[in-house]
DNA sequence: TTCAGTTCTGTTCAAATGAACATCACACCA
DNA sequence: TGGTGTGATGTTCATTTGAACAGAACTGAA
């Protein structure tokens, strides 16, 4: 830690070769007569000093100090902020596209995508680019919604995404929520759903949405999950869910009957999946997100702006 | 050559995580989902955009741009600038007190230095900090000044460094200059001679003054030089001599007579040391300067402000 | 003095990096 | 329709780099 001036012009000399004429540090080390891991060294402290500054120029109307500090506050694998709309329409539509380039970017053309659905998942999938990856297969994580014969939803997503994919769709051709655990002992019984259900616990990649019902959701509309249910579930804590699994405020899973009757991963299965895109935006997922980034549910979380500084706060 | 703010966006992450976390190109691209051969290509175009900004704190009162540029437009090894004086002994210390720093610095303690002799050497040998290096040669490049009993000049200078070094001293028993080239040869004949130059040609590093004979300098001031054989070197071109070896304003050798009666190392066989320092100042000796720059006869240049500006210019 | 602790140094080794090459997809043109 | 070039991508390999280790030099205290 010498500030002997001598030694700080060293520095400065050794620092502009290395950086600014891109020298190699066993060149410099011969043309100031220093050995190789002296320069290594004495780049080390000017680093350490500050002689070396390195900024990063961020593009202007982005997000990126948030993000970073998103990243960094909750260990998340990345963080992409859009900017916050009014519209909730607008919004999903902002989220999808962030989403589905973020989703693009880490894929091959032969890995295995898992998918939940809901509104959010469904302006991602309509804001995937086409291709042709007859390799890649798109798993349905979670069974459909409503009715068997109204399961359209769940599954034609999974369609939708595989088809612009040009990949394997694997649908689960089960509700998500059924009348009781028989029901859904029986339908796990069945080889095409337990293959499915196997299969996307191994997907590479997930794409899903953080939920949060409401009285006019489309969750709650649909009448599988009851009011009666639903309230029990926020007694225990729940504050919202990932693929109808719920969980509390820190993540936790929320112990419940429920989840006897719901045919698709649990958030443990989840979670393992290598890399899990959270979609969700709009002040009333504020929580919802928070416990989601808490009980480290999700690596890439894509929200808005409004959304992201209140996790930061 | 994208400007897609999509693509910058991601830059500007990539680069911070590189830069400010101090990820792994690899971790980097396993948490955006990119190979780490991208992650790389992306960083080499954020560096060609600009979009990381490496400055460097250059320490006040220092001239490292000036040495920058001089080693650019010379390919030095290394320039070393000291603040101009108006005294020419304060001058000679300043000078000799850098490069006595710069020489140590590339000393391990077992190589062969080769000395000439002037003012500013003296300065120099008189700055060097005191060592114990056995294994260690300080060799004379150059025969002595004067008389053959008053060579002490030469000699002592390399006397001085050994001791202080604590190294082994090898010095020319014989006159920089003698009366003929029948002399010259019937000195070099003698073997103590002979191999000392032998050793000098193959110095690690020499450290040299670049001279400039006026009439009253010690080179005239002896008698050996003449004012009519001065005075036909300069009609030849000469601008100035490293160890009594003439050039001219380009740094080729002076072919003359001269030659044939000067006990030491010819230009070649200096230019051939993997690392000549050389020492000068004063206004008188720019062109001196200039032309050893211009013919690469050294590697490390130590000079004035005054100097380097002009030599920029 | 001698001893232990500290710092400085170079060596060795594994990780990280960039360059060269091969491949593939796409677009443009005949 | 079929080249044909261009750009993007991944693989392989050599270089570059930093970390761990070990030895030497120095410091301060007993």
């Amino acid at each position: 830690m010498q500030s002997d001036p001598e030694i700080q012009k060293l520095l400065c000399k050794v620092a502009k070769a290395y950086y600014e004429d891109g020298l190699t540090q066993q060149v410099i080390g011969q043309r100031f007569g220093l050995s190789r891991i002296k320069v290594s060294r004495l780049l080390s402290q000017a680093r350490e000093q500050h002689i070396i500054q390195i900024g990063i120029a961020t593009p202007p109307g982005s997000y990126v100090e948030l993000e970073h500090e998103l990243e960094r506050r909750y260990t998340l694998d990345e963080a992409i902020v859009v900017p916050a709309q009014d519209d909730a329409q607008a919004l999903r539509q902002a989220l999808g596209l962030a989403a589905a380039s973020c989703l693009v970017r880490s894929l091959q053309g032969h890995e295995t995508l898992g998918l939940t659905w809901g509104n959010t998942l469904l302006s991602t999938v309509a804001a995937l680019p086409a291709n042709n990856w007859p390799e890649m297969r798109v798993v349905q994580i979670l069974g459909g919604l409503g009715h068997p014969e109204a399961d359209v939803y769940g599954a034609d997503l999974v369609h939708r995404a595989a088809q612009t994919f040009g990949a394997k769709a694997r649908v689960l051709a089960a509700p998500g929520i059924v009348a009781s655990p028989e029901v859904r002992a029986a339908l796990l019984a069945d080889a095409q759903i337990a293959d499915t259900l196997t299969l996307a616990a191994q997907a590479d990649i997930a794409l899903v949405g953080i939920g949060r019902p409401t009285v006019n959701s489309v969750v709650m509309q649909s009448n599988i999950l009851t009011k009666a249910e639903f309230a029990a579930l926020q007694a225990l804590g729940a504050v919202g869910d990932i693929g109808l699994r719920f969980f509390d405020a820190d993540g936790y899973a929320i112990p419940h009957a429920i989840n006897d009757r719901i045919i698709g991963l649990n958030l443990e299965q989840i979670a393992a999946i290598p890399r899990v895109i959270g979609v969700a935006g709009g002040a009333e997922k504020f929580e919802v997100i928070r416990a989601a980034l808490r009980g480290k549910l999700i690596n890439v979380l894509v929200t808005d702006k409004e959304n992201a500084r209140r996790l930061v706060a």
